[in-house]
DNA sequence: ACAATGTTTCTATATTTATGGAAATATAGA
DNA sequence: TCTATATTTCCATAAATATAGAAACATTGT
């Protein structure tokens, strides 16, 4: 992972909309649903809606699959730990019990 | 974590140089840096530092103190996993085998 | 009190980003 | 082919953010 792409995923998911989009795909899982549920759940409108829905796609935080005549979005769980492991990176320098997945939990300062 | 904080926390590392800054800080630990060695480590302006470190101890993801004419900065743990837990919370809606802090390791659609 | 050092605030400028209506494009059913 | 539905692209406007020099402020040692 490097830093450019580490700051276009998370400036993907630094804006409201797009984030209420994320958590709602992370939650929904890997079926996904279309753009027009998404827009009508979080009532977003739909060239709005698209705009942000590219720009969560160009940072491979998201998926999309066509169906017909819908496009069924999706999170990518996969880019999403691969951030997530970036952000913890090398946590405290090793010093103290700081696992990749399970975050920084340094002691308190003596 | 309400998603005014969470995008707060978000922005404030969704930029190059604080990202830079924050990840540094990540792996420096409790101890924490000063503001001055962080920006020659990093080589940026002490106003552009000042301006950036500003943002970070505004979303909470930094903490600071002073020492004589130093001021250290270090990370804060603490909102850094608040942040993460955030991001995958209820992953895939329990379906999978997605815990908190592992992040989520849904299988692939049949 | 003065000088040296570390950091922040002020300021202007440049750049990037978000919004949503209207028009265009794509898919599918009658 | 015509029509309805789903989604995107185009566009103009509004708003937010990044940059860094100069000046100001704070702390410590002499």
């Amino acid at each position: 992972m490097d830093i450019k792409s580490a700051v276009l995923q998370l400036s993907s998911i630094a804006q409201e909309a797009r984030l209420e989009i994320f958590r709602l795909l992370v939650q929904t899982g890997l079926e996904g649903m279309p753009a027009g549920s998404i827009g009508e759940t979080l009532e977003i409108p739909a060239s709005t809606l698209s705009f942000h829905l590219k720009e969560l796609s160009h940072a491979g935080l998201i998926n999309s699959r066509q169906v017909s005549r819908f496009i069924y979005y999706s999170a990518n769980y996969e880019t999403m730990n691969g951030l997530l492991a970036y952000l913890t990176e090398n946590c405290c320098a090793g010093v103290n019990d700081c696992g990749l997945s399970s975050a920084c939990n340094p002691k308190e300062r003596k």
